[in-house]
DNA sequence: CTGCTTTTTCAGAGATGTTTCAGCCGCTGG
DNA sequence: CCAGCGGCTGAAACATCTCTGAAAAAGCAG
């Protein structure tokens, strides 16, 4: 579970970074609004927590630009504006809570456990189709049968699931699997798209993983 | 778009009710946690705004029971209790968002529109006439069937649609969807367009694809 | 170290999208 | 009425992308 933390606040910054490793969560700081849009622009977070007053480019334009750029990863808004018209341009900017400082560090966590919960990800079993896919021990199941993936075949097949219907380019699944310093190729997630796809026939899905070309993938299940 | 308000206190109630229906929401007011519970399992609503104390269950223990029967409407909480220790306890009983008496109207809309965008209800889509172009998936469709659309296709017919009846020139199509660099002749744009009239009338589209001599081309729906 | 699983790499086959081109059609203007 | 231009279309050639199977490399547990 990855989290980028944009602040410019040092201190701050890391006193979060540390609470949120703590937890157990991935964490990657920035400090400044420019790369945090940057940052998350990438997808790869499953949240962004942001100052609002930051240097270069405050916290509205951060979460506008990233809304802009059609990047759904819930954003907690952390400010020492309080007033009810920022909270309300806050939200409408594209934050998905709004959170005054100074706060509890439990508030912090609750909110957080919220807008994951939210996310999808706290739930331990994805289904779609006839196909459930156990998120806590990697096995992807049907009525009549299931079968072990591994852990990157669970990656790829989490993200598919994720996007229930909607398509996913082919180049930010590489970069939510593999990461973006790795050197994997997009042929790499065709590779275990193709592990996938034998293993959903196998134990008798519905789902079928389509292809579109110079886009990517598209997780459908198809009617008998 | 369905919302159902549990709440005790009759004034507040109907004068969220009012409001939410002024800005086009289907509203239903139950008044205890109870009935509460009952109606929000049904899972038909798009959002379930909640007070905190009330009669016979309270806000908390209704939260828990709609998400332990794994409905996940997302749940505002509404209450007077300000106290970081509340606060906690609804966001952890399955709260999406915690809002303190007394709020600002602006600020619940912001907060409703913050909630329903996450619920994914927003699709990338481009409309006109009967026909929809799905913008995450290269799809072309109309009530009746839809259609896969390859890359260049879909990059013509955004442009056509995006124009919504003014009339595109051919050399700026070209521009626009091969690239100034491009060797493609504008003898490429008719064959596209040619693809596409061919897809349109196969989806049964009321859309067609005109051409203006010298000019260019003009999207327009044709009345049956 | 050994044997097993997972992940990466690679190259060829196959599928699909794109470009090209020639011929046809119809409009336009002399 | 006819020549000429712009626009349309189908077929073929071409260019790319995607898949696949096999083998190499990397991890991991015993």
């Amino acid at each position: 579970m990855k989290i980028l933390i944009i602040e410019d606040d040092k201190l701050l910054a890391e006193s979060l970074q540390t609470l949120l490793e703590l937890k157990g969560f991935e964490v990657e700081v920035v400090y400044d609004g420019e790369d945090g849009a940057e940052y998350a622009e990438t997808g790869v977070y499953d949240l962004l927590i942001m100052d609002v007053m930051m240097p270069k480019l405050g916290g509205y334009q951060v979460a506008r630009q990233v809304r802009t750029h059609r990047v759904t990863t819930p954003i907690l808004m952390l400010t020492a504006k309080g007033e009810v018209q920022d909270r309300i341009e806050g939200l409408n900017a594209g934050a998905d809570y709004y959170l005054t400082k100074p706060f509890d560090n439990m508030e912090l966590l609750a909110c957080i456990n919220a807008l994951l919960r939210r996310q999808g990800d706290q739930v331990d079993v994805l289904r779609y189709g006839n196909t459930a896919l156990d998120l806590t021990g990697y096995v992807l199941s049907t009525e009549e049968s299931s079968i072990r993936l591994s852990k990157k075949e669970f990656d790829v097949m989490r993200r598919l699931m994720q996007y229930q219907g909607r398509s996913i380019r082919k180049d930010v699944l590489l970069v939510q699997v593999w990461g973006y310093e790795s050197n994997a190729t997009e042929n790499n997630v065709e590779a275990y798209v193709g592990f996938l796809r034998k293993k959903l026939k196998s134990i008798g899905s519905d789902l079928r993983i389509e292809s579109i070309r110079l886009l990517g993938y598209h997780l459908e299940v198809v009617k008998p």
